[in-house]
DNA sequence: TGTACATCAGTGAACGCGCGTTCACTGATGTAC
DNA sequence: TGTACATCAGTGAACGCGCGTTCACTGATGTAC
């Protein structure tokens, strides 16, 4: 069943992943709405009119990353959720999570926290959807928890959506301290623990 | 004690202001880093070297917008946070000041939101600084309550944090929904509550 | 109050430059027989 | 396997345009006497 793709369909996805990987490394210093198409192809190497083979615009560009960013991170906002264990393992083993992540991925976050309120009107869209479908993810993880016996599905979503939204906070904060000393990443973990503790106290306590 | 400004003063600040209220508007559809110096001189109507009569370059416009957008918000969530009542009181009049926040300075917001992750630095540093005074202030109030009985400085400017990033989220979400039919807003006001009753919650079992 | 000079917010012409998009093209890859 | 034709990713020249910044300027406002 081995579907080998012809040399021509091959080169042309290794032409459109370069123009992706070049338009993230540009972000890092500007937002999506400032991007130029002869940037990107300078970056990659080719002519300014090789960008059309593969979008539309930059912004048909920016929704092709962000189901690159997203797309990575749902099994691993799964396994956060699903990880068994006594609620202080589970707010740890979430934190180191997030911390690994940014650290594996640090432009696809930076992307995304950078254009989710961005100039791009589809872009923003595609972000807001794929974290709906985050959010609905959490909640039908949450639903599985004993905990959530006699949750209404409305108060589990917005449950899921407070977890989604701390998710992309500290996310944001471990990008910040990713140059800085290893104190300052720890004082982040330390934060975002207590953070979810606090969360997580409320939630055990939301039906009293 | 009235000191009049001078008549050249008096104009200046008006052009300067002029300057800020274009941006802004003009912001509504990209991000700082896109805004350009000719697309702002040419909404105020004035000549494109005019603009350096005020401002170096348009990094140096947002910081001013950053501190003309949240330095009217200081009072606001100082209101918001020592207001009087049970708690389930303070939730709804604090959401509702939100709300009521949105409606009157939404490009305010906009801006904020969008480049509190933005491609400027200087900017994202302006609002990072900014928003470390706000949740110094919440501290500050959350330490008068005698619910603070017992809580650590660190505690309590970790739970100022959590209620600034809420604020901040449910700013977004009012934003996203002002054009929107009433019941869009209605369902916003709902789950912003909920938040906030929940994070309430845990912030009383803290101790426990 | 009047005069002479200084200040400075806003002007307008000019510059070199990179932008997005069009178009007809090339030559390697794919396909039909 | 070989041949003849079709496809199509990437090219390179050309276009008109708006950009940020410089400079010497103007004329209303401010100030010193």
């Amino acid at each position: 069943m081995s579907h080998t793709l012809g040399i021509r369909q091959a080169q042309k996805q290794k032409t459109r992943q370069a123009f992706l990987d070049a338009a993230l490394a540009l972000l890092e210093e500007q937002s999506l709405s400032s991007l130029g198409l002869r940037e990107v192809t300078r970056a990659v190497g080719v002519a300014p009119t090789a960008f059309y083979r593969h979008f539309r615009s930059t912004a048909d560009l920016g929704v092709a990353l962000v189901d690159e960013a997203l797309g990575s991170l749902h099994p691993m906002v799964r396994t956060t959720v699903s990880t068994t264990g006594d609620s202080e393992e589970r707010i740890a083993r979430a934190v180191e999570l997030i911390a690994r992540h940014v650290a594996e991925y640090p432009a696809h976050v930076r992307f995304i926290a950078r254009e989710r309120h961005g100039g791009v009107q589809i872009v923003r869209e595609a972000i807001r959807a794929q974290l709906h479908r985050f959010a609905e993810e959490v909640r039908a993880e949450l639903a599985k928890d004993r905990e959530a016996e006699g949750w209404s599905e409305d108060d589990l979503l917005m449950l899921a959506h407070l977890y989604v939204d701390q998710m992309l906070i500290t996310a944001s904060l471990f990008l910040e301290a990713l140059e800085a000393p290893e104190d300052e990443r720890e004082r982040v973990t330390r934060l975002a623990t207590r953070q979810l503790r606090l969360i997580t106290l409320g939630r055990t306590h939301w039906l009293d």
